[in-house]
DNA sequence: TTCGCCAACCAAAGCGCTTTGGAACGGGAG
DNA sequence: CTCCCGTTCCAAAGCGCTTTGGTTGGCGAA
């Protein structure tokens, strides 16, 4: 059942059927009834295809996820981020277009998607401190929100991102003042810009109130379990063994406490944890009591809130070229079990 | 620049180009050249809307991913299983169109997607033992494969699955083996085939060997780490204690290792464990040396299969209707470091 | 010389929708 | 009674591609 067909039934023009479906005002309420329940009758919908060729509008948005090759490794924090960003996307009668590329493919497929126009605009996920993907979309001329920030990006562009500096600033504190004084930090990649941000924030703690940053007891990679509990036995079995943890990532932080079990160490007693909680839905931090003292920010609102802004620049965009803006959410630091003062003090 | 303005620069018609560029015998090979050049050098791309308007194909696969409105998840796996997928999309020119969508509303958004014909075929991700949706795609005469399998459903479909009951079947003989008795299951939400499937895999693998299954020792539920954790602490509290566990998820998994660690209960050698493993790139069950025993099946390759099975009806169901077929992966048992014989053995 | 055939190209008709630029009709103002 | 305007509808021209059903010109066979 397409639109001409529909209109043949009801014995009217494809182009008062057409308005009418759209609330264009130049059709009678009555005939517009007619219309709409016809179409429901014969559970008529319009063809996608025929109307993104009519409209110019695709009526989607793209997420290219990046796929480190060294790695082969999903960032985990996507399911969520898209299930946020779908959920709006639904809203707006949206599509969401997913693309899985290789790292070193990205300009290709963005350069591609821009002139196959099957997208309005695109979210750039995972952010490096240099960014050239948002150099590129800007030249491409194609509406996108970052989720995150490129610290070496000087131009505009909008943005969502989370305090990263701010949180990891705090949680540091937090355990200067239960008397830490070897804190070990245990991020992610440090070319990603979160991390990067992450670590600022965790120094110029250190720094603020005088205490010594160790190299030794700084590790970066891939967040994963068994990267949490290597760096920690690594770290624990040298000479300046910490006495608190700073990790990025809730799964790093299993990995940590797994290598206190190993060591027989008491968590929140001998050695304490604190770590960043993306509030994961399938990777919660405990129930009513988190398990882990944890700098929390949930990344399905960061999902949402990413499309809300890409929706609203598309919309604004076809008057003219709209403001980038940015978001920041902060992230409070949540106590948990998992921190206590620091041995002998 | 779209396809007459390339035919203008070149000369030719509309027609010639359009076929030069499609690859069909009836240009010269010199004028494809002349063409493929010229579009290479203004960058020519075809609009993905226009042709696929033409051509009626929407050269895009559906995802939908449903999301369970009582826990608000994300099934982890999905990620993986669509990175798979997308690799084999890309490399054959479609594009993976994703819905998010409260469970209740599928069956909606199957028909929508069905109507608007913006997919050539779709995915149905996570089939419950009765799957509604296999009878809807069948009577909407959408081409999809399941991953997964739906016991109660007696017609035909083309599916891929792992083999939930052998491999459980046989984690379970391991433990017997090792001289256990007081096996507990903790296994994902029940309706859903896979988890049925398990179950029924442990029960036949304790009956075989004349050992009572113990109600008190099965548990199902969302797969979390604060599951695996919540209850095991509740069977260990109880008065028939399991000497060993066998979970559904690498995650259940790690929450039953904490509850071992705050009862002071060793890994391997007071209680053993045994897990499924999904393979996933986030979540590896250890390096070399496999932390937990488990059963192990990649997400990813599932999702690579699914996607290649797809693409194939899809292509065969142009001439007739293509006859369903089911792929069967075996999940071979891989020892690790997390099962020892039952304590006093 | 005529005819048929093949290689190489093209005009025009879709695909199913939106949108432009009317047309038809009725009612109120003059 | 005429004129004008607002309301309500419609025909037809796109959107950018594919595909059908040609046409044209050259060459070999009869």
């Amino acid at each position: 059942m397409n639109l001409k067909d529909l209109a043949d039934q009801l014995n009217l023009s494809p182009t008062t059927v057409s308005r009418a479906l759209n609330g264009y005002p130049e059709v009678s309420e009555v005939t517009r009834a007619r219309v709409e329940d016809a179409a429901r009758r014969y559970n008529y919908r319009p063809n996608t295809q025929a109307k993104r060729l009519a409209t110019g509008r695709a009526m989607a948005i793209g997420h290219v996820i990046p796929i480190s090759t060294q790695h082969e490794i999903v960032n985990p924090v996507f399911a969520d981020f898209i299930a946020g960003a779908g959920e709006v996307y639904a809203r707006s009668g949206y599509d969401l277009l997913m693309t899985i590329v290789p790292d070193e493919d990205q300009d290709r497929i963005y350069r591609e998607i821009r002139s196959k126009r099957n997208v309005d605009g695109c979210i750039v996920h995972s952010p490096k401190m240099a960014e050239p993907r948002i150099g590129l979309l800007r030249e491409l001329g194609l509406p996108f929100v970052v989720h995150g920030r490129a610290t070496l990006e000087t131009g505009p562009y909008s943005w969502v991102d989370m305090n990263n500096i701010r949180a990891f600033h705090r949680a540091t504190e937090f355990l200067i003042d239960l008397g830490h004084r070897r804190i070990a930090l245990i991020n992610g990649i440090e070319t990603m810009d979160f991390a990067h941000r992450r670590r600022l924030g965790f120094e110029q703690a250190l720094a603020a109130r005088g205490v010594q940053a160790d190299p030794g007891l700084m590790a970066s990679g891939e967040m994963t379990e068994a990267q949490g509990y290597h760096e920690a036995m690594a770290m624990l079995a040298g000479p300046q063994r910490p006495t608190a943890f700073l990790t990025s990532s809730l799964l790093s932080a299993m990995g940590v406490r797994r290598a206190l079990g190993d060591l027989g160490l008491v968590l929140g007693r001998d050695v304490s944890i604190v770590t960043h909680d993306d509030d994961l839905s399938y990777l919660r931090n405990g129930g009513d009591e988190p398990i882990f003292t944890a700098t929390r920010s949930s990344v399905r609102d960061a999902g949402r809130r990413c499309a809300r802004l890409l929706l609203r620049q598309i919309e604004l965009g076809k008057a003219a070229v709209p403001k980038p803006v940015g978001e920041l959410l902060e992230a409070p630091l949540i106590v948990g079990a998992s921190t206590g003062p620091a041995p002998g003090v």
